[in-house]
DNA sequence: GACGATATCAGGGTTTTCCCTTAGGTTTGT
DNA sequence: ACAAACCTAAGGGAAAACCCTGATATCGTC
């Protein structure tokens, strides 16, 4: 019986040793591979081709999803499943989009995790029990917002542009976080801001904590 | 001989299960206790009396530097080492000054954790290797090992400011709301980043939910 | 194929923030 | 009383954000 090829991408050493432990026990995976930067993640994706990458979301110098496009483009049969904190939906819609099979929070029980690897291995896709429901209603959410009789839904980049506006990022550091220009980022910005009727920075704050994008 | 009792105050499950893992093969460790929020893990660490708790500092219900006040007030035999992926060193002062013996960064490797167990078992400070420098930048930092508390507190005005920069508010609107002049803001912004050593609104922002500000 | 929604980006002008320095009046501690 | 910390505020230049308009390419849909 051959063994469930794993390649770990992820920045904190410590939660990677401990995955590594995790996997090692089970019978038929093994980790064949670790990288601690997005750029490292998808070089060893393609020199391995390990059947799954687990793969941190927030890393250096490349991040998850945009190393996931990457390893999806260089070696598509290479499966990749997410693994993040952050409970916010627009993480979930941007690694999907980006070609992934399989997401699971931090806080998610180790038998998810495994769960999600033999799904995913099998062709899969796998959402974690705790995300699958933002995913759901995701879209018209912000009708329940003072009790407004909802405007139009914001588009996924926009979620993204104005989740990072709310958590203090310059339009600058949002540009370069997504890999496109500030005049992008401004235009997605101020078009979801009018979509939602927020007429400050303060209001999208408050608005992306009603949200639970903090 | 006797092995050190060490409680675990981590959300992550995954990560969780990993460090009891990466503890278990020590030789002179063993984990008595578990915790997924800041309340339960002073309450564990009342009833379990452990030597060391690794307590992560970003959690549900009562954050790693609040835990960690409470747990030094009810046994100040336990000595807490704070866990955390992030380097800006607002937090090291924060940890230090709830009364944390110890340091490591989530990046760190497995060696550094284990020797920051032991040094605090022995009544040692352990400050990672990576965060000692921004330490060295410090004017007072000869005061850590000292185990004194360390950094500039802000004043109270400093810490109106800074949590209203934090929710979202422009220095015009913050100069409003305290009746006070945009240069006057701007001053106190800056002096309280600084003491801080906070380089970017996103760190504000991050700083705020930490310390509860939001 | 036309249409709408999305995502990208530019130009150009106004406002705000950022960064540096300086500085006077008040409060507090020894 | 004197020092230290605090709160207040200003000038001035560089950088960034804000606000408008307009443009192009790509989708999926009707």
């Amino acid at each position: 019986m051959e063994k469930l090829r794993i390649l770990l991408a992820e920045d904190h050493l410590i939660l990677r040793e401990g995955l590594k432990r995790l996997i090692a026990e089970q019978p038929n995976m093994e980790v064949v591979g670790e990288a601690d930067n997005g750029v490292t993640a998808w070089q060893q994706a393609k020199e391995l081709e390990p059947d799954i990458v687990l793969m941190d979301i927030t890393m250096p110098r490349l991040n998850g999803a945009e190393a996931t496009v990457k390893i999806r483009e260089l070696c598509p049969s290479v499966k990749v499943i997410a693994l993040t904190g952050h409970r916010a939906s627009a993480y979930l819609n941007e690694v999907l989009k980006a070609g992934a099979s399989g997401y699971v929070l931090k806080q998610a029980a180790i038998d998810e995790l495994i769960d999600a690897i033999h799904t995913v291995a099998k062709g899969g896709t796998y959402i974690d029990s705790a995300s699958r429901e933002s995913l759901v209603h995701s879209p018209l959410d912000h009708r329940v917002y003072k009790g407004e009789p909802q405007g139009k839904p914001l588009s996924q980049r926009e979620i993204q542009v104005l989740s990072l506006v709310a958590n203090g990022y310059t339009n600058k550091e949002i540009a370069n976080e997504l890999s496109i220009s500030v005049k992008t980022v401004e235009t997605h910005k101020a078009n979801s801001m009018q979509k939602l009727d927020l007429k400050s920075r303060a209001e999208v704050v408050d608005y992306a904590r009603f949200r639970g994008w903090t």
